[in-house]
DNA sequence: ATAAGATGCGGACCGTAGTCCGTTTAGCAT
DNA sequence: ATGCTAAACGGACTACGGTCCGCATCTTAT
């Protein structure tokens, strides 16, 4: 991005780059890849991965970043109940399960493009989900402090938690959505007083 | 194995190592020590004070663990509504405010005392807080997985999500225990019945 | 007191993420 | 072509957490 078009060199470099991290990532997972060896394997200088990717979390996300996308396109403006059109309860139940899907295939990976600073919640896809989160359950008509519960319901899904519930503890993927389906109901249909049936559906969505 | 006791040498050693490191976060703030600076400071070698420690984050553990252990005690066998006496619901309420507290007094340690590995959660302290919200959900009447339902309470109460919420966000610490409140009394008092008819019964699944 | 063995000590050493800065090169204007 | 400049490059360098292992010290049995 920058001004304008990126140097021919540097296209070239990002593309060697990504590429080797692939290669890596596939033989040695995504712990194993570090960022010395990736600029050897790329037959690039260290200084040229940093400039690419900021940081090794910065690489890791954009390795992630076209199934990102995809889960984004999917989640905003894709079919019910995933997408638009589905009433809101249903909406979140599918983005968890959705989205727990998706830590699990990408696991390592996930878990390595999570910075360990507190910028990790301050990046585009987090705050992007968190977004989603928080709209869906005004929509739902929970009116307790929306951000706040939305990101409770975000630490849920915190690949980390996730990753260690399933390899340390052998929790079946299932049980971790079915868990999931469990609170979002509780937490969207159960406020104060009962049900809050009416409505909203609509608008918030976007 | 020559008895249990410490030997002299060793102990005076741990005392001079964590005196230092209260000095040290006191100066410089808990992200400020290093373990080589630790060891300069106590005028100790760098390999006694992993020898005592096996981390970094153990020794932050080890620095909280008087404030930890008085905060066990409470909740485990001090006056309700944190300790028992109370009602379920109550006693998480009251867990929940206490250690959004704890965190904001504690904050960089307790941060730090997080290892960035997924034993993380395997810490004594951690399991034990873990398994307290288990219990106190079983008795609430929470049937549905409460081993995952309480690994969704706990998440919420993880520093790093605290004091993001707290730092970069400014949201009061009332707010989070209100929001906590809020959370619980969802999580506790949705029969399953609303939207989740039949609540499979089976209270007996395990 | 002395010797023997267990325990602890120290600091050189390693692998890693991330920074710095002198050098090289792409892209453009002439 | 040539020269200029901003961008990109590369790899030495730093800081850090953590490991290793030969050496020193404490403890205990004699």
């Amino acid at each position: 991005m920058a001004g304008e078009s990126e140097r021919s060199d540097a296209a070239r470099n990002r593309e060697l780059l990504l590429k080797a991290a692939r290669e890596l990532i596939e033989e040695c997972g995504a712990d194993g890849l570090t960022m010395d060896r990736l600029a050897e394997r790329a037959g690039v200088g260290k200084g040229t991965v940093f400039r690419r990717f900021g940081s090794r979390a910065g690489l890791m996300m954009t390795l992630l970043s076209d199934s990102e996308a995809e889960f984004q396109g999917r989640f905003m403006f894709g079919p019910p109940p995933l997408g638009p059109g589905a009433p809101p309860r249903d909406r979140l139940v599918a983005f968890g399960a959705e989205r727990i899907s998706y830590v699990l295939e990408y696991g390592e990976l996930a878990r390595a493009a999570d910075s360990s600073a507190y910028n990790r919640f301050d990046v585009p896809a987090a705050v992007l989900w968190h977004r989603h989160i928080e709209m869906l359950l005004r929509a739902a008509g929970v009116t307790a402090d929306p951000w706040l519960m939305a990101m409770s319901l975000s630490s849920t899904l915190d690949p980390e938690r996730l990753l260690y519930a399933v390899r340390v503890h052998h929790v079946a993927p299932e049980r971790l959505a079915e868990s999931w389906r469990e609170l979002v109901t509780r937490v969207v249909s159960c406020p104060g007083g009962v049900a809050d049936p009416m409505a909203h559906t609509s608008a918030g969505d976007r």
